[in-house]
RNA sequence: GGUCUGGUAGUUCAGUUGGUUAGAAUGCCGGCCUGUCACGCCGGAGGUCGCGAGUUCGAGUCUCGUCGUGACCGCCA
């Protein structure tokens, strides 16, 4: 028998009791008549303590273990004259009479604790050290619970868990697909879902009426912080819906995942913001609304005022930055250099102090009186002390470098708190998308995707406009999750592939067993998807879904540890 | 495809205007130490400055190329 106990368990009710332990050094820390060796396995940390006056051999024997070695021991439960407060097992040792040598090891790369001297890279390649750590073990952990409550709240709504085929077929639309060759059907290729999305909408069709699986998907294309060429997804699916039963139910998922895992009480029916107006308003479709400093277009209030550079432009926007009129002019221009970076994509910055003691310093005063500056300030809403910043632009182009300079506003700020949650559904989101590359329209969603009822008739003369049963939901400027209610009838879905620019022979080729299953009785039927990746991250306080996936991939797509792909 | 960032000891980093033997911390090894828990004290070892070429009397430092890292833009129905 290798333990009787782990080594997060013993406290002050074992003492006296004869035990044995399993597990790696932490550390062992040598005072020359003594000498104390923190034991660690998954569940936690236990001391174990060798006495030259009662057994030099051991004690010897006990000094040449080195780090990260793993040993069984034995002995006795004993009360700590000296008491750790830190760890729970603080109150105890083991006075240990046996130790056996499981298994030696090198020393690692770098030290396994919670603040590691190790760097990203060396981290990465020996991933399987990096995980011993207690940070990403909690991580994992973590992961693992959210997993089962998910199950367990979707099992009590009535969800069943489906698989669905990893092995399928390439799909026109959407990101790339990662592609497999077929042995046996040589010259063709199966390819790797992006999302279940067909199979969960025929699962509807089998009348499962409701589904959902915990499931990995595969998209190849380039990498970020919270994005990984295959991901995991609560996708789900539900029949008889609509947009309102899906938002409530998952809601629901939500609020009781925050309830149990984080005891948090989200008490409140989410808030729902149609998709322009989050334009508007923030400049993105997953605005961060913990803090405020909101989007304020102020096109009319400053043109014909002889300022060309807002003259030329169709749109002129700011923000209100609170408290920040003692910026120096160095920190104003760090602010025009970050806008005006190519990811950002400015030509410049207008600001606007306005002084505690109502009084303005712009770099527009040439062009705008005190009168002028006062109505910018009115309609920005800024207050004494406060620091206006305003771009100007092709107005799409514009609001995303607002939205990048707010993001970064708050950043320097420090506004954004970890332990604030502020989810929000963006919904009337728009059904298609104009593509300058290809010219023409695509799915924003995807070709499943229903209009709203009362815009259809607007499918022809203006498609751009036409709004889609699709939401998704934001947390903390965090897509988390999106979904839409789908086409249940073969029609409708055939002139949806037909605006698309779908010829019917390829529509026929590349979702005929869609269009065949339609046929037989399809039930009006929506859902969604949660990035489970990136909710996991979320709950644990970070914004890089990495240190939340075992063995992730690097920036380049590549796992470094076992040298993939090759 | 693009922008930015950084590559120096096992590890994390510093390294001035191009100039003597490339430093610190930590880890490691040795010695001392009986209540440590970031143990402490003393001593020691440890470097192809990513790789290649160039400029120069002289390159960790400047130039070009190349390889790999991270963040972002494009992309991600």
């Amino acid at each position: 028998m290798y333990r009787t106990h782990n080594c997060g368990e013993l406290s002050i009710q074992n003492v006296n009791q004869e035990v044995t332990l399993s597990g790696w050094i932490q550390k062992s820390r040598d005072l020359g008549g003594m000498t104390f060796i923190d034991l660690r396995d998954r569940f936690g940390l236990t001391q174990l303590v060798f006495n030259m006056d009662t057994n030099s051999e051991l004690c010897e024997k006990a000094r040449k273990l080195g780090r990260e070695f793993v040993i069984q021991a034995s002995g006795k439960v004993t009360e700590r004259s000296n008491k750790n407060k830190n760890i729970p097992t603080g109150e105890i040792e083991i006075i240990v009479n046996k130790i056996i040598i499981l298994s030696k090891s090198e020393l690692p790369p770098f030290t396994i604790e919670t603040n590691t001297d190790g760097g990203e890279e060396i981290r990465m390649k020996y991933r399987y050290l990096d995980l011993r750590r207690e940070p990403l073990k909690a991580n994992l952990l973590l992961r693992h619970r959210m997993a089962k409550e998910v199950r367990n709240y979707l099992d009590s709504q009535k969800f069943i868990e489906i698989e669905t085929p990893y092995l399928i077929k390439s799909t026109p639309e959407g990101a790339r697909d990662f592609v497999v060759p077929s042995r046996m059907n040589e010259g063709q290729f199966y390819a790797l879902p992006q999302s279940p999305q067909t199979f969960k909408q025929l699962l509807m069709i089998s009348g499962f009426d409701k589904y959902f699986q915990i499931v990995k998907c595969f998209r190849d294309e380039d990498l970020r912080a919270d994005r990984q060429p295959e991901f995991t997804q609560i996708d789900c699916e539900m029949s008889f819906v609509e947009q309102e039963d899906v938002l409530l139910t998952f809601e629901g998922l939500v609020k009781y995942l925050f309830n149990n895992i984080k005891s948090i009480d989200l008490d409140f029916l989410f808030p729902r913001m149609p998709y322009n107006e989050a334009m508007n308003r923030y400049g993105t479709d997953k605005p961060d609304l913990r803090f405020g400093m909101e989007i304020t277009e102020i096109t009319s209030l400053v043109q014909s005022k002889g300022f060309k550079v807002f003259d030329q432009v169709d749109y002129v926007g700011g923000i209100s930055a609170p408290g920040c009129s003692s910026f120096s002019r160095k920190q104003i221009d760090q602010l025009t250099s970050f806008v005006t970076q190519p990811q950002v994509g400015a030509k410049g910055m207008v600001y606007v102090k306005v002084n505690e003691d109502g009084s303005f310093k712009s770099s527009v005063d040439k062009f705008f009186d005190e009168n002028a500056l006062r109505n910018w300030q009115e309609a920005l809403g800024a207050s004494k002390g406060d620091l206006m910043l305003v771009l100007a632009g092709e107005k799409g182009s514009t609001l995303a470098a607002l939205s990048a300079l707010r993001l970064e506003m708050a950043s320097k700020l420090n506004i954004k708190d970890d332990n604030i949650f502020k989810p929000l559904w963006v919904v009337d989101f728009p059904l298609l998308e104009w593509d300058d590359d290809t010219k023409r329209y695509h799915a924003m969603h995807h070709p499943f995707t229903s209009p709203k009822e009362e815009d259809v008739e607007l499918l022809e003369k203006d498609p751009g406009s036409v709004r889609a049963n699709a939401y998704d939901l934001v947390i903390n400027g965090v897509e988390i999750g999106g979904g839409s209610i789908r086409i249940h009838d073969r029609e409708k879905q055939k002139q949806m592939f037909e605006h698309l620019g779908f010829t019917e022979q390829e529509a026929e080729n590349q979702f005929g067993f869609l269009m065949n299953a339609f046929k037989y009785g399809a039930p009006p039927h929506g859902g969604i998807a949660f990035g489970f990746d990136r909710l996991v991250a979320l709950f644990g306080g970070s914004e890089s879904i990495r240190d939340y996936i075992a063995f992730p991939k690097n920036n380049s797509g590549r796992d470094i540890m076992i040298e993939s792909p090759s």
